[in-house]
DNA sequence: ACCTGAACACCGTTCAAGT
DNA sequence: ACCTGAACACCGTTCAAGT
């Protein structure tokens, strides 16, 4: 049986990764199953495969199109009045990103490849944007400095930020959680621009 | 058939939470399973259900064993001459135990517990200990700070050597991981700690 | 009391066979 | 060309039955 088209190819794949989407932010990574996606969109299991490689590959192209999102989140945030501002902006940004999607960005860093399976250019290709949208807005407190040390300057904070950020999605203490997270991104990224700028 | 009794049940709990620690260690979470963990120890797979509730129950159990040997390393890390010299200490032995443990200290941060189970108290318990640790290094340097202050300076610090740690961990990127990460665990710790002391 | 192993309701993935 | 669905080799978990 079969040839039924009534999707293409690429409508087809768009479903399997929308019903993929709303499976995870249901029920998590542990609701989600090959057989479950294709019963919600209403095919049999083996149409998962003739559009991905495999699960992984279903999870992968996902991330990619999450880090795609949050590039474009990054890249909207205006420069403000100061350097510090505009890195607060981006912190906010970046941690209002999270907690919108908290299944969708832990998904982003929890998800462990198997290790045959290489990360797609474009979702490394998205991780360097972020970091050069941070060394911009750094760079101008770090007059003196030379390009590797703005890299290290840069990634150390944003390493920073997305930790705080790590910790206040999964709402386990009752200090550091989703409706703290805002203000203690400020507090480091407001102690350390000083840090900075100090001698 | 049965009544073996070869081993103890306390015996039995240490065995099946050593071959699952162990499959996590080379297959990672993806070749856990409960079915293996009895293949390894050579028991059925009901006898896990005699001593664990589910699966998740010796996740939990190993996380919490995890978070005790993370808190003996903290506490062992001994007063430096200065303030900034102990915090850098505490995050040099945080990350030494996150990079030496890489898989198992995944499971502290990534593995969601299905929502109706809560988490141990004895876990809790020593992340609060960890925090404590941090505040206790920290507090020199805020001599005109409130308690509350102290807290939330701390636990910024600490997210933030937590989300270096976690990046580095993945040794995704060329610039921040396993190689890097002591060095760029103290650029975030310098940095803030004179942050806090300059005005 | 302790342990088994069959049973149930699931998985991911493949691929011959149908239209 | 596209899709199916049976098949294979797995899961987690339960629980009657055995010693």
């Amino acid at each position: 049986m079969a040839r039924r088209s009534s999707h293409t190819p690429e409508e087809l794949r768009q479903r399997i990764l929308e019903a993929a989407q709303n499976i995870i932010e249901r029920e998590g990574l542990i609701g989600l199953s090959a057989r479950e996606i294709a019963r919600s969109i209403g095919y049999s299991p083996g149409t998962l495969y003739n559009i991905f490689e495999n699960l992984d590959d279903v999870l992968l192209t996902l991330q990619t199109q999450m880090m795609a999102s949050l590039v474009d989140v990054m890249k909207a945030v205006p420069t403000a009045e100061t350097p510090q501002l505009t890195i607060d902006a981006l912190a906010h940004a970046y941690v209002d990103f999270a907690l919108d999607n908290k299944r969708m960005w832990n998904l982003l860093f929890t998800h462990y490849l198997p290790s045959e399976m290489a990360a797609p250019v474009a979702l490394i290709e998205n991780v360097n944007i972020v970091s050069s949208i941070v060394e911009s807005a750094i760079a101008p407190l770090m007059a003196k400095a030379g390009k590797l040390e703005i890299e290290v300057a840069a990634k150390a904070l944003w390493a920073g930020v997305h930790g705080v950020t790590a910790i206040a999605v999964t709402d386990k203490g009752p200090t550091l959680n989703s409706a703290t997270a805002h203000a203690f991104a400020r507090q480091l990224v407001t102690t350390y621009t000083r840090g900075l700028t100090c001698k």
